[in-house]
RNA sequence: GGUCUCGUAGUAUAACGGUCAGUACAACGGGUUUUCAUCCCGUCAAUGCGAGUUCGACUCUCGCCGAGAUCACCA
């Protein structure tokens, strides 16, 4: 396949939200499969929204879903430098070039005129484009006021990879700002020249572009360049309502999921899949997969809503998966210290690697870490309702609990090794003795070592907790119940 | 309002013009010695509407309806 020269080219405005990062995601695997080139660009030239360290926050976010980039900040490339601001007179020349070929104009309309221009034409119920006010007489360009395309309108065809062959009328082609008073270019025109002078092929952004296209045609055309593949991604929708995914509906940014322990490769994962399928029923998909199955042309066209719970649920697949191919070492090396309770810091890493040897499969997100495992490091709070009240517990005596958690505790202390073999053999033993069934005996011993609303398989929870901590749980319980 | 795009269960999606419209998440029910989860089994649930072309339409054509995007010296 042909070499790919694709780029992610966000403007440093704040953070990156999930509805964005899918358009860094396409670009990547694209690149990367056919040996081709990522560049990353930053489109920085919007002073007034400018944030302060967004730069960083994308770059952090790129390189945690594990997108690394060939060109771009900090590393450099070929067509550096890859900060908009940084390239002012490139696009200034190119500029002025259109403007000796009659193809631009300096403009000092002031915009007050501007102003009047479009109520007039609101008034008269005619759109309004600004190349029917075009001033007549020439000026002279300089830093203060902006250069103007000057539209030569026509019917424009063209073929978008996503969404097949496409065409619009004259009604939307403009005398749009190519360079603006401050002597930055617009995204319309900066884009256009920064693609063709990094030798980008494929242009994959979002669907909001698509009206633009006949503007961007004719600026490729009036500068004598060919046409680079357009791809037109689908918007990813809000959860509610039918409008597409935007900070301002809240909509989280990637580093809100890394925070809630989403892990990189389900995100990566989840996010590479809505929208685009290979046509098989498979769902999970490791990065080498991506590379391997991805493809433009099955890159779906109508929007697809972001549905939190089957992020979740895929994270937690993707938790499971690590866990039971890579090993309960390397699942542990992947969880951040703040997931922990913070009780654990006391404990050796064994011990917490044991935890989460029996627990791991529970998880959805590394978050509820805390809550499922705050008993193996803590002492649970004591609470002899949930084992009075327990819906199959309620019906023994409180005096039938209490000595039956001292025959139990009686029992367990004898234990020569204390080895989950040997514990589920005695567990097992004392259903016979006690003549019990499981869900009596099983839930009166979990809740009273553990006081959660959940825990893992009995036996390796007694094991985990050790000899002494269990032993002394259940005579906690015992006594708290009368 | 102009221009452009989209329309399969609640959600994400599959289906050379040809099985009973498949799968996954969710929901609901059941099974695996306690709970939660995993795992397994099952249930519910869709081609927006109307014409046309065709032996046959989710698929092609037209109309309607609905939804979205965009019309900035923002990207």
């Amino acid at each position: 396949m042909e070499k790919a020269v694709t780029r992610f080219a966000p403007s440093p405005t704040g953070y990156i939200h999930i509805g964005n990062v899918r358009s860094a995601i396409y670009p990547y695997l694209l690149a990367k499969q056919t040996d081709g080139t990522f560049i990353l660009r930053i489109e920085d030239t919007d002073q007034a929204r400018y944030v302060e360290g967004a730069t960083d926050l994308i770059k952090e976010t790129l390189l945690w879903l594990g997108l690394n980039w060939d060109e771009g900040p900090d590393i450099g490339g070929p067509h550096a430098p890859y900060f908009q601001t940084e390239r002012k007179e490139l696009y200034l020349n190119w500029a002025k070039k259109l403007i000796a070929a009659g193809r631009a104009y300096a403009d000092a309309t002031p915009s007050e005129k501007i102003d009047e221009y479009r109520k007039e034409d609101t008034a008269k119920k005619i759109p309004y484009l600004y190349r029917n006010h075009r001033p007549t007489e020439t000026t002279e360009w300089h830093e203060g006021i902006p250069i103007r395309f000057k539209a030569e309108p026509k019917n424009y065809t063209w073929v978008d990879e996503v969404m097949g062959e496409l065409s619009a009328g004259p009604e939307v082609q403009d005398d749009i700002i190519l360079i603006k008073k401050d002597g930055l270019p617009t995204y319309n025109f900066a884009h256009i020249i920064d693609d063709m002078e990094m030798g980008v092929t494929h242009v994959i952004r979002g669907q909001e572009y698509l009206s633009s296209m006949p503007n961007y045609l004719a600026l490729y055309d009036a500068l004598g360049l060919p046409r680079p593949k357009f791809v037109s991604l689908p918007h990813i929708l809000a959860p509610q309502g039918n409008k597409k995914l935007s900070k301002r509906d809240g909509a989280k940014s990637v580093t809100d999921y890394r925070e809630d322990g989403i892990l990189p490769e389900a995100m990566l994962n989840y996010l590479a899949c809505l929208g685009w399928n290979d046509g098989t029923e498979q769902e999970i998909y490791t990065m080498a997969e991506l590379l391997e199955r991805f493809s433009l042309s099955r890159i779906q066209n109508s929007g697809a809503r972001f549905d939190e719970t089957k992020l979740l649920w895929m994270n937690g697949m993707w938790i499971r998966k690590i866990h039971d191919e890579e090993g309960n070492d390397v699942l542990y090396s992947k969880i951040n210290e703040k997931f922990w309770p913070d009780s654990a810091k006391d404990y050796p890493e064994e011990y917490r690697k044991k935890v989460l040897n029996i627990i791991y499969d529970r998880l959805k997100a590394l978050k509820d870490l805390k809550s499922f495992s705050a008993y193996f490091f803590e002492e649970p709070t004591v609470d002899a309702n949930l084992i009075k009240n327990n819906k199959i517990l309620k019906k023994l005596s409180e005096d039938e609990l209490s000595s039956l958690l001292n025959t139990v505790s009686l029992r367990l202390s004898e234990i020569q090794d204390w080895t989950e073999e040997n514990l589920q053999d005695v567990l097992n033993e004392l259903l016979e003795t006690t003549g019990k069934k499981p869900a009596e005996l099983f839930s009166l011993i979990r809740i009273a070592v553990s006081f959660a609303p959940f825990s893992p398989a009995l036996n390796l929870t007694l094991e985990a907790l050790g000899r002494e901590r269990t032993i002394a749980r259940l005579n906690l319980a015992a006594r708290s119940i009368d």
